[in-house]
DNA sequence: CGAAGCATTGAAGTGCGTCAACAATCGTGG
DNA sequence: CCACGATTGTTGACGCACTTCAATGCTTCG
């Protein structure tokens, strides 16, 4: 099951046998979440990270007045809370959006694997500073594109990321999101999420049914997002 | 000049003398750059990282349309693109806001640094980690603040980070950015920051004249912004 | 001193929010 | 298997925060 996050991390540079092992043994267990908790309430103290195995999770931060803003999605292969290993804490939670297999990774582990091995710390910096890439598209979706855009574009990041760790299928994958979280994650309304996922689906762009995504129109869905992956950098290196 | 740096990272963790030494050797040259430049364009190969030691910085992002969000700002003491070691190039121009002091560190001798100090490598790591954190706070903002909790909670932000680096006179400090700018980061239009500012200084909670910027009531301001530092992960710690 | 950028103001428009109702779907227990 | 309450999706009417456009005065600095 960890093969997953081994694919992602193989996307993006070489990790040698012996490395995998060191990753392998880095996992004291896997567990299951069930769907809609809080795995990791902000603040508290943690001495292990989740990496993701299978299923959804996502970051969020809230407002006292409830309004709730998601700042990433996760799904299979990523690590929920990589960053809390320097933290110790998190400033947001980590939810569960369905039921989660993870795998569990001690900080002490972390810090050994890191050690002995600098190559994986680097690969793994690397990997936190994608996530910070992502947040910088985030920005500037929440603060300058239009609802429609916005949405255009969380569907072709979404695609892109699955498509890494194979769980597309074509230009269809799962995504097991209400509208409301899918709301939450784009800084709308319930009620105007549900009228812009309308104008995507008049225009021909996208289906959305069943939980199951479809992009009808590629060229056509990243030109409204002014998609450009590069900042997910896909592109192989040596770190 | 550096040490301005070194009070940043020491305000979180310690830093022995010879680590300070080996930070120090680590920078091959320092330059001043002009206002209004583009430092480094996105996309563009890198092969050194540029620590701030005095001024103002920008990571920015535009769209075709040339709507341009500002997605951190940065300031003496800062690296303004640390993750550009691993990442290799970045997904964002960074732009310098005023004139600028900088110290180059080529990525071959941060390469070295980390891997002679692990420790060192853990302290930098969490300092990108806080950089994602501020990331996440402005998305909260961008998506769900109003204009004026936004900008509240923009000048409260940049009072704790420029306190922490000795920056701050008081309640006050130098904040070198036109509206345009302040409305870059806020993704608001100009004419809009601009009555949003004088709302906040209608109610008593800034000034804001000569690039001097003045919290007049900062229970009043933090209250507005819902501010709450802990994002900026103050604390110190063992890393 | 003139030009260019910056701050400010007013009037009018709009994208998205709010409120409220209802329909469809789902999970659960009887 | 159906009944049900709860969650989710959808729609309409209306309101408002923020945008847009356009003009004017104010700095700043060659």
């Amino acid at each position: 099951m960890i093969s997953v996050h081994l694919k992602k991390l193989r996307k993006r540079t070489d990790i040698s046998a012996e490395e995998e092992r060191a990753i392998r043994n880095a996992v004291l267990e896997t567990r299951r979440l069930p769907a809609d908790i809080v795995a990791i309430r902000s603040a508290e103290e943690l001495h292990a990270s989740m990496l993701l195995l299978d299923g959804w999770m996502a970051r969020s931060k809230d407002l006292a007045s409830g309004e709730r803003q998601v700042t990433e999605l996760h799904v299979a292969g990523d690590f929920a809370d990589l960053h809390s290993w320097t933290l110790k804490c998190l400033d947001h939670d980590v939810l569960t959006l369905t039921e989660c297999t993870i795998a569990v990774m001690p900080h002490e582990r972390l810090k050994d694997l890191f050690e002995r091995y600098p190559h994986l710390s680097r690969v793994y910096w690397f990997m936190t500073n994608i996530d910070a890439a992502i947040h910088r598209e985030l920005a500037l979706s929440l603060g300058q594109r239009s609802a429609i855009s916005r949405m255009a574009h969380l569907f072709c990041e979404l695609h892109a990321r699955l498509h890494v760790v194979g769980r597309t299928n074509g230009d269809s994958y799962e995504l097991p999101l209400t509208q409301r979280e899918l709301a939450e994650c784009l800084g709308l309304t319930v009620v105007h999420a549900n009228r812009t996922l309308q104008e995507l689906r008049r225009r021909a762009l996208v289906e959305f049914e069943n939980r199951q995504l479809t992009i009808l129109d590629r060229r056509g869905l990243e030109g409204v997002a002014e998609f450009d992956s590069a900042y997910l950098f896909l592109d192989r290196r040596t770190l």
